[in-house]
DNA sequence: TGTCTTGTATTTGCATTCATTTTAATTAGT
DNA sequence: ACTAATTAAAATGAATGCAAATACAAGACA
């Protein structure tokens, strides 16, 4: 059994606490801890070196943001996001995703448009290269919509939409960018439209472009996953884990 | 300093932690820990008859919830909703809520929509016995809503609004309940349009009712609390205190 | 008199330890 | 051979104890 480097102490994050929360979420939310995977407390604390206190808080934590579910007396594991959850992920996400860029459309400065603008213009340019597609798939998407939504000016809804939409969003794709054909001609073309809307300050188009792109995203996936479930780390405690995070 | 009675164990709140998270979560919305309040957790567990671990856990979920703020090795306090929080509150509540509604229009069987018609009837003949109107206002506004937005068939949804909007709902009303002249006749009436749009499934009026009616409470709240903050709790530490928690 | 510094005290953070519950394995019985 | 019951082992829940960081207060200096 292997010890896990604990990340680097970011100075955001000061206690051991804090900092084994955002490690073991990465974890989770990279696939390094399987979906499904029961967790024992003991063994957790063990890999990330330190002990039980400070990994239940963590633990705590992870079960507001919906990353674990907890059985009193039972032990926690890994969520196993199926079909029914990313449908109401996407759903949810596509509501308050909508609603933050409409309300960033009235909010933002412009020279908060114009960052935007230039962004954008990164982000064709790394399409140009073309291997660059990933990137913009990943990175690039996350960056385009996160500095749309941060600027809605209202805390909780970034809040939320960070805290509890983008973990588990992340998660439902883990397994499937490999199989998902990027399409970032497309998605760069979407997020044009959307950026001239915002330009004209046209709140109602860009709700609705933005709701119209994340169905799009979501119509893509939901290709891939069908009504079957997701890849799943194995129900049966834990006897074959050699190698690897718990 | 009086020690708390421990809140019956109800058998859903099985540990330690789970009931005074509960505990401390209805103290705080019903006023009767103030807004503002910095608590110790030392004093807090002797409070709740318990040890700091416990309580600690159940710090982290209200902190989950946004009912308590920390500030690592500097203790936390009680949220203060000021007229910015109580915005963005309403705003998302109105976005989440009127949602919900939509869905549930669509997804509620036949025999869904009777119990709320006679739900209805109910607190129609609530408010025609006079002194029941601060029951309609307050719990029965309650039912009403929650009975919709329950059936939406989206777990997410139904957790977000139950978990992290009527908590911090309640707190807004918490001071200003004896001043709000409870208006018992025109909530009975908006809530019977949704409720007719309902039985037509007009999942669009639907929608659009219930934003309005969230949006009336919300502009009658907003008249109460203007530009001004609520009623707070002292911000020196705690000297006065002498009688009741914390 | 006001501000900066230093020292003390309180509080939080973390580790260790004990008790209770659950799970699993073994054994007995049908 | 299979099921049920009892017992043992493991994991979670909770309490105590110690260390470190912060907040408060008193005192010295400008």
């Amino acid at each position: 059994m292997e010890k896990i480097q604990i990340a680097s102490p970011k100075l955001e994050h000061k206690t051991l606490a804090d900092r084994i929360f955002h490690q073991i979420k990465e974890d989770i939310v990279k696939g390094v801890i399987l979906q499904g995977k029961k967790i024992g407390e003991a063994n957790l604390a063990k890999k990330y070196n330190t002990s039980r206190g400070p990994l239940r808080e963590a633990l705590q934590r992870l079960e507001g943001v919906g990353l674990i579910e907890r059985i009193p007396n039972a032990g926690c594991r890994v969520v196993r996001i199926d079909y029914q959850k990313a449908r109401e992920l996407y759903q949810v996400r596509e509501l308050l995703e909508g609603y933050a860029a409409r309300l960033a459309t009235i909010a933002m400065s412009q020279a908060d448009i114009d960052g935007l603008r230039s962004l954008m213009e990164n982000h064709q340019e790394m399409v140009m290269r073309s291997d660059g597609a990933a990137y913009v798939q990943k990175e690039g998407n996350h960056d385009f919509h996160y500095y749309i939504f941060s600027r809605c000016k209202n805390e909780w809804l970034v809040n939320c939409i960070t805290n509890n939409i983008y973990f588990l969003m992340r998660m439902c794709r883990l397994n499937l960018s490999h199989r998902t054909p990027s399409r970032p001609q497309l998605a760069i073309k979407e997020h044009n439209g959307i950026v001239e809307a915002i330009e004209n300050r046209d709140a109602d188009l860009v709700e609705m472009l933005m709701r119209r792109h994340i169905d799009t995203a979501w119509k893509a996936l939901e290709k891939i996953i069908g009504g079957d479930a997701m890849p799943e780390g194995e129900l049966i405690p834990d006897k074959r884990v050699g190698s690897g995070l718990v």
